[in-house]
RNA sequence: GUCCCCAUCGUCUAGCCCGGCCUAGGACAUCGCCCUUUCAAGGCGGUAACGCGGGUUCGAAUCCCGCUGGGGACGCCA
């Protein structure tokens, strides 16, 4: 029998859920789901100085927005200083770490003259041979690194990948004010909660000799690993803030679904044939490491945006009304206390559904549905409510106001009788109508827009498109 | 500087491991056409890639070497 997958996320909190971060979480989710395994969350917050309580909250916000549900944890390694230090100790009493008093400035201006004169910037391990304390300095602890040899990483994406000993320099395991390091806590955790494969970013591959040094060095089984490549920015350069939009929620305030970024994100590195949209269920049946690329790949937002129309497009109309109430608020499209009906609503968003691409956009576009009162687009009312419209649009409000079932199948009747009369086009009357309804010149269909805004509001827009006309007439 | 990784359309990728089925497939974007009351959606079609140079082989996108290019790491950050 082999063992139980176990696999863990482990952001630090220094910032918010990023879209790297996000594919990461979501990589090692489906890799648990598949296996049937356990996925845990935990906090690398091991760096006091820079993690927020905040930045805990927003990543956890992101993780549940995604759908990415832990099994174990948050653990926080800031809770678990203890166990990490008695693991320091055991490295220091067998001989296999050291005292090193060399203080940060004297490190930082070694590292400096080193680059200067083309050489590694690594420790060179001078402390490693002095036995007695130097006083007056609180030391830090180093883990003794082996000098000769080579140490081979078997990543499951990468195949074999060998370092060799001597580049690997002796890494501070223990901060001279006795807290722990990133390079022990990982190793210490990882081995503490069983985790049985790492999947992390490609930036962690040259920590992985020194860190599986370190699983030698306790004389623990080393657990597999997996480096995801990276994900860059359109110049190729490290996706960053002014690539635009990087953290997680950012794409829940633009209006995307996190079904979609989930399915882009998933794409980028991993492939599954020529399938392009995946349910849930679908990803968790057919992920695996063989089906993930080794290059960095571009973030491209108009796929994802894409991918988040064909998410609304498929979307019931009922669940978008629900999705985009918050929008609907946040967009001043109606106030607290004054939700419309909802199946009213649900018929207005199944005509908008597959022209908006976000929330946002459905909610903006639901305005002139629920507003009290339209602005015109200035374009649109000087090419359509004028004169030329203005007989058709008074003659259509009079069949308006008279017709006996306010429905779009009743309001086309009306329209081509009217159209045919006067040998005109449909454009040339559906056209004003529509500026006259929504203030633009594109809309859904005009019989449906008409039906949902309804008599009474629709009468009311006809009369104010027509005054505006007379209006206009008056000042010239 | 040293070390590590990577390399197919503008972008995400299939194909590569196990050479011939590849006149290199799909998707986004883009262009054109159709549908059409507008805008979408949808349908159809087009433009567009194996980084370069050497090998190996009857045959290379696929295997090997070099180069070039890109990315990453070298912290008392994670």
């Amino acid at each position: 029998m082999t063992e139980k997958v176990r696999v863990r996320f482990a952001p630090s909190p220094t910032g918010f859920l990023h879209i790297g971060g996000a594919r990461t979480a979501l990589f090692n989710w489906l890799f648990a789901k598949h296996n049937n395994g356990i996925f845990i969350l935990r906090i690398e917050d091991t760096d006091r100085s820079r993690s927020t309580d905040e930045y805990i909250e927003a990543i956890i916000e992101g993780m549940k927005w995604l759908g990415l549900d832990w099994d174990e944890g948050p653990f926080r390694q800031t809770d678990r200083f203890e166990i990490y230090r008695n693991y320091a100790d055991r490295l220091l009493k067998e001989g296999r770490a050291y005292y090193c008093y060399c203080s940060s400035e004297e490190l930082e201006a070694r590292r400096k003259i080193a680059t200067a004169l083309g050489r590694s910037p690594g420790y060179d391990g001078r402390c490693r041979y002095i036995k007695e304390p130097v006083p007056g300095i609180t030391p830090a602890v180093r883990l003794k690194m082996p000098r000769e040899g080579k140490t081979v990483v078997e990543d499951l994406i990468r195949g074999n990948i060998t370092f060799d000993n001597a580049q690997l320099d002796d890494l501070i395991i223990l901060r001279s004010d006795g807290t722990p390091t990133y390079n022990l806590t990982v190793v210490v955790d990882d081995v503490d909660m069983k985790i049985t494969h790492i999947i992390r970013g490609d930036d962690h591959l040259n920590n992985t000799p020194k860190q599986i040094q370190l699983y030698n060095a306790f004389g623990y089984a080393i657990p597999k690993f997996a480096h995801l490549p990276m994900i860059l920015g359109s110049d190729k350069a490290r996706l960053s803030k002014r690539h635009g939009a990087t953290s997680v929620m950012a794409y829940y305030e633009m209006g995307y679904l996190p079904e979609a970024l989930v399915n882009y994100l998933v794409r980028l590195g991993w492939s599954y044939g020529d399938q392009e949209v995946f349910k849930r269920e679908e990803l968790i049946k057919y992920f695996s490491f063989e089906n993930v690329g080794k290059a960095a790949a571009v973030f491209n937002p108009e796929k994802l945006l894409w991918l988040n129309s064909q998410y609304i497009i498929n979307s019931s109309p009922e669940k978008l009304v629900e999705l985009v109430k918050p929008f609907l608020l946040k967009e001043k499209i109606i106030d607290e206390g004054r939700i419309p009906d909802e199946v009213w609503l649900s018929k207005a968003v199944l005509t908008l559904r597959e022209r908006a691409k976000t929330l946002v956009d459905l909610a903006n576009s639901l305005r002139y549905y629920i507003a009290d009162n339209i602005e015109y687009n200035e374009k649109a009312r000087a090419k359509f409510l004028n004169e030329k419209s203005l007989p058709y649009l008074i003659e259509l409000k009079d069949s308006l106001a008279s017709v006996a079932e306010f429905s779009a199948n009743e309001i086309e009747k009306i329209f081509h009788s009217l159209t045919e009369r006067h040998g005109i086009k449909l454009g040339n009357l559906a056209q004003p109508v529509r500026v006259a309804m929504t203030g633009g010149a594109e809309s859904p269909g005009i019989f449906e827009v008409l039906e949902i805004i309804g008599r009474e509001k629709s009468l009311m827009r006809l009369d104010m498109a027509i005054k505006t006309i007379q209006s206009s007439r008056e000042e010239l």
